[in-house]
Formats: C-alpha cells, structure tokens, sequence
DNA sequence: AAATTGACGTGACCGGAGTCACAATAGATG
DNA sequence: CATCTATTGTGACTCCGGTCACGTCAATTT
C-alpha cells in the first residue's frame, strides 16, 4: 500500500525531517499488515528496509538450534526496528515478529540512509537508539545471570514498568506480555513464571485488571523482591 | 602520560584521520596502565573517555544485585571501548576490567564527538561497531538459551576461534579465557566449565599447549557438540 | 452452538548443575 | 629457592526448575 509524507511524519525519527525529505522517502515506503505471529524480519536475511511499528506490538526473537525460542525486546508503536541494516551491510541478527496484528511502514534502506547522512538530527536519533538498545541488553543480560529464579521475574517485571506508568508505590502493565513470552525472555519454562506470578498474586503484589491490564499494587515489595532482599 | 599523535595513529579507528585532527585529539588524550583486575571504566558513571586498549585485554563485566559477575565481552589490543558516550550522555552500562595487565589511551568524549562528526569515516566506524556490539550481544544470548550445558560451552569456545585462526578442521584460541571467566560468560558455575573441559580433552577435541594457547584439534566434533548433533 | 485454539493453573517426578570441600598444579613474587 | 596465590581438577550431596501430564477457562472460528 502506497504511503503518504504525513503518514511517515508520524513517526518520531522522521518527524523533524523537512517536508523534501519526506517527499523523497515516501515513494520507497510501503504499509504493510501482519496477522499475529507473522514474521516481519527474518533473521540471517539481509533485510534493505527499516521497519516502523504503526500499530500493534513486535517482538524481536532469537531461535537456539535446538529450536528454543530467546525473547529479546518489544517493539512498541511509533518506534522502528531493523535500524542495523542502517549501519552495515550484514544481515539481521534476529526475527522480528508480530505479537499482535500489526501494521508496518517498511522504508527502503538506502534512501533513508542518504536522508540520515544528510540530516544530523535523524543519525543522532539513530545513534542514540542503538546505544540505548546496548543498554537494554546489557540489563537484560544481567537479569538472566541472577540464579534465583523469581528474582529474575520480578526484576524484568519491574523493568516492564514504564516510567509514565509508575506512581509512588504502584504501577500498571498495558497489554502485559504472556506467560509464555516472559518465559522466553527469561530462559525460563512457562510454569515456572505462572508459578511465580500465583506467588505475587497471592501475596496481593500484583494484580489483573481485566485482560490487558496488570496492576502493581506493591511496587516496593516488587522491588525488594528483584532486588533480593528478600526471597520468594 | 602525554601522548602523542603517532600513538593514536595506531588505531584503527583513528588512523585514517588527517594529521591535524590527531593533532587536535592529542592533548586531550593520555596513557594509563592497569594491574590485572583493576577497573577500566565504572558502570553507572559518566565517563568522559573513549579508551582505546593499547597492550593486554579488557573485559566488559556486570555484576548482579547479588554480587554475581556477568561476563559480557572481551577488548583486544587496536579496538576501543566506551563508545556508548559518543552518542548520547547516559552512564556507562558495564563494568570493563583489565584481565591482564594492560595499556590503555584514554580519549576525552567532547573532543572526539565533534571529529567524528566532521569526519564522516569515523562516525561510520562507530557506528559499525555499535551494530556489530548488538550481533555480537544477540549471539552470546542465543547461546545462553541453550538448555544443554556442555552444547552451551562448546558454543562459546566455538566464537572464540578468531576467523583468522581458523583452519579447516582445527583452530587455536590464544590467550585463552580461564574457566572462571567462560563460566561467567554463560552463567554457569566454574566447575561445571571444568568438566566439560575434562570431557573434551579426553576425546581429543581439544588440548593445552603451553600457558597461553588452547589448540581446538577436532573443529568439526566441537561443531557438532556446540550444535547439539551428539550430547556430551 | 459446537468446536478449536491458546493462555493459564497445578501436581508429581527426575535429572543435572550448583555448592561445598578439598587436592593438585602452576605461576608469580620476594 | 621458598612462599603464596590463582587456576584447575574431582567427588558427594542437594535442591530447584524443567518436563510431562493433566484440567480449566476465555476467546475465536466454523
């Protein structure tokens, strides 16, 4: 499906771009729709378009040889991925795949590389974005070296949090992942995390709100848990 | 210690700059040497430096809440660490820590930003290695998902076979990591790292030779273990 | 409305990696 | 050379999380 400069200026990478550029990108774009668990990049391929999320929720996952499944971040509306194929010519180090239906904006890599090299804001943002996602991983693996288990789920359901979500002593998930997709993100067996989240529950730490809603009635008793003051 | 434009010439990274840069980035550098297991770069803090490792290896560490270390990449002689600060103002994720005892050029931040900025090779060196940061980061968690521990070991000891010292049915590792070290690359404890060690060994997959050199006799049984085609 | 699917919940069992404790080297250091 | 420290090697025991095998429930499909 064709797609229009004021669609791309929806996305805050391209929002600061002046109107030629846009002008420029838009013909190399395409909207594309993906029912849910559609792979929208595959690893290995070298992929030549960046992938923004219009809406609905992508995964990036790693699949083990023995064909196990490593979660790796979520992609969230308004944000991209595939931003690597920015940078070099390798290919994609992971899947990217949909959790939900979603819709995609793919914008051709080399244009938009032209557009980057030619507008600092857009290769700041780019550049910012990678460090960020160094950061992200660099957490994520330190939450898998925790040997005690429900630390580990309490620690990335704290880091699920977002920020804006977070009052003083409570939060709230929107749209929390599955069981399963926590599982994976953990190396963990999904029984093990609906054993923990039954332990929370219990212990009236969190909560569900009807489906797509988890509430954190007790951030501080989360946070100590995560943080291992106190075991499980 | 001063340095001088010569010195950073000997970088990669660096090297094809013009002569007035290295001589604007000079003054601003400075050598510093390291025992072994001292720390490089603090996590959390802001570092003000790049640090380009002259002689020895660093190690990109973490540590967990309860005090486990995180193994997350090791830093040869010629390559740089620290980039992150090139890109935006946020803290330094990890740890990076001298193995050995090592030389290291310290950078300061501002000064390097704006000649990568002027100088378009640069930034694309950065930038590669951001992405080529993320692969590397995808992989190493690829294989901590692995359930099979030995496959696990042999996964890593697989990726430490530098390319370059890959033949076709045999490989080296110099300077090999020590088992602690492996082990808190893939969460696992040191004996564990040991054992499989033990097993390779004994069916002449691999071998010690000397302090300082792990020959890799059998690369194609290796594969097979790292692949998990046979259990060990 | 019936059937299918996928998410969640729960018990029993088992294997394998962590932990602890100690011995044996090998390197560094004075 | 003697000493000290770090690395490697090895056995025994324990425990915890994976696996398997169910059941329940809600949502979606036909």
């Amino acid at each position: 499906m064709q797609v229009t400069p004021e669609l791309l200026s929806r996305f805050t990478l391209l929002k600061p771009l002046p109107r030629e550029a846009l002008e420029q990108l838009a013909p190399h774009a395409a909207l594309v729709r993906y029912a849910r668990r559609a792979v929208v990049l595959e690893a290995g391929a070298r992929e030549d378009n960046i992938c923004f999320l219009f809406e609905g929720r992508l995964q990036g996952v790693g699949f083990t040889i023995d064909g196990r499944e490593v979660g790796l971040y979520f992609v969230e509306p308004g944000d991209f991925c595939g931003e690597l194929a920015l940078f070099d010519d390798n290919p994609q180090p992971e899947f990217v795949i949909a959790t939900t239906a979603a819709s995609v904006v793919f914008v051709a890599r080399n244009p938009l590389r032209e557009v980057m090299l030619q507008n600092s804001s857009v290769s700041n943002v780019v550049g910012r974005k990678l460090a960020e996602r160094v950061r992200q991983m660099t957490v994520q693996r330190t939450l898998l070296g925790l040997s005690n288990v429900p630390q580990r789920v309490c620690g990335q359901l704290y880091l699920l949090i977002s920020e804006a979500r977070r009052k003083d002593d409570s939060g709230e998930i929107v749209n929390p992942p599955t069981h399963k997709e926590i599982a994976i993100m953990l190396n963990l067996s999904r029984e093990t995390v609906t054993r923990v989240f039954q332990a929370l529950q219990s212990r009236r730490i969190i909560r569900r709100d009807g489906p797509g809603r988890l509430i954190v009635a007790d951030l501080a008793s989360l946070r100590h848990f995560a943080e291992g003051e106190e075991e499980l």
